[in-house]
DNA sequence: ACCGCGATATATCGTGCTGATACGTTGTCT
DNA sequence: AGACAACGTATCAGCACGATATATCGCGGT
């Protein structure tokens, strides 16, 4: 059946990955993992849970944790079926990775995810966002209607997508050199390094 | 009753104050105006549009560009009424102008905006953005379980944030000293900030 | 002893945006 | 002539957001 990998799914069972947690408290944590911007909302968090549980990957279960509050509330849990789930989606590298959202979620799980497959994503996020720089460079043309404003918006966007570029960058050769001496599985596909850094990397659709 | 003025709705009066313009370009402009990163879709536009027409701020009448194609296109212009909506929407800051789309779109049409709404926004952005960056320091706690990957997604957010309160505040400076001659309402809340690494340069000028 | 108030906790609803998809037309390259 | 990219209009399922409703818990004040 193959669901559609919703990116909230996925932090919530990344999150009950490590522990047994509760709405409240849930949305919290979630807040701190994906949340710079706006807030997780109760409207997005509670239909999640219920489409997580309809499809089994989590269940419920009524407690009341004694010493902190003798108030019953309802606790999530992962399933074994949820655990294989989140394991397969954070590892499979689908062309959706690179989104905003998306992305930010998956490097918060980076310390569960192959150092292979971090690379993967990291350099599919890199050449997504130069993506984005080309259009953007290319777009500031017009010449003659030319606000102040505008530009100045423009220049400062560009400027944003090329900070996070060099952080990318960076982030791509740590990983590499950090990889040198640790576990590297034996069976990998012996580096066929057709990637050259920065190249435009052509999304391989799946 | 006083609609509820959804950003893109807005924008899309802002580009048809200028010049009357069918769908496809509609979009095309919008994306270069408010998209620096996903792409408006279709999905949102001709809802916007609809709900425009509905409301009487816009109209549509088909005609055909001659010269450039012979084909028949759905070109909408902006009335009066639309006019008269954008002008007092643009003006009234709402407690929502501070949001990331929201303010973007307002801040590129800032040329169309008077010098004292352009301050007042560009203040609330600042607050909103500080707040933010007060959240996100606050909630760097945890101790003990420090994900390496984590910390420095937190890291580089919060760096950016800060990055853009940067650029807001050298926009406030060069905002107030242009300023100089204009009226300026002496009742200014003065605004007494805190911030040290303000370059005073910020000279745009294209 | 009581009260108010903020934090905890669960839940729903209307509205709007996204990505996918569909379909038809015009212009251009080969 | 036929392929192909760009133009152009449109809809739909799925999902997130903000507002809103409701109720309990723990704390400080009086």
């Amino acid at each position: 059946m193959a669901r559609k990998a919703a990116s909230l799914e996925l932090a919530v069972l990344g999150l009950l990955h490590e522990s047994p947690l509760h709405g409240y408290e849930l949305r919290k944590r979630l807040n701190l993992l994906l949340g710079w911007g706006r807030l997780l909302s109760y409207g997005s968090l509670y239909p999640a849970l219920k489409r997580l549980l309809r499809s089994g990957l989590i269940n419920e279960v009524t407690a009341t944790t004694p010493g902190v509050s003798r108030r019953q509330r309802i606790v999530y849990q992962i399933t074994p079926a949820g655990r294989q789930y989140f394991g397969e989606q954070i590892t499979d590298t689908g062309p959706a990775a690179w989104e905003d959202d998306t992305f930010n979620m998956r490097f918060a799980f980076f310390s569960r995810t192959d150092a292979e497959v971090r690379l993967r994503i990291l350099e599919g996020r890199l050449s997504r966002l130069q993506e984005r720089l080309d259009r953007a460079r290319h777009s500031g043309r017009g010449g003659s209607g030319d606000d102040r404003y505008l530009s100045e918006l423009r220049r400062h966007s560009i400027e944003s997508v090329e900070r996070e570029v060099t952080w990318l960058t960076d982030l791509i050769n740590a990983e590499r050199t950090t990889d040198r001496s640790v576990d590297v599985p034996p069976a990998a596909p012996s580096t066929e390094d057709t990637i050259t850094s920065a190249a435009p990397a052509a999304d391989a659709t799946t």
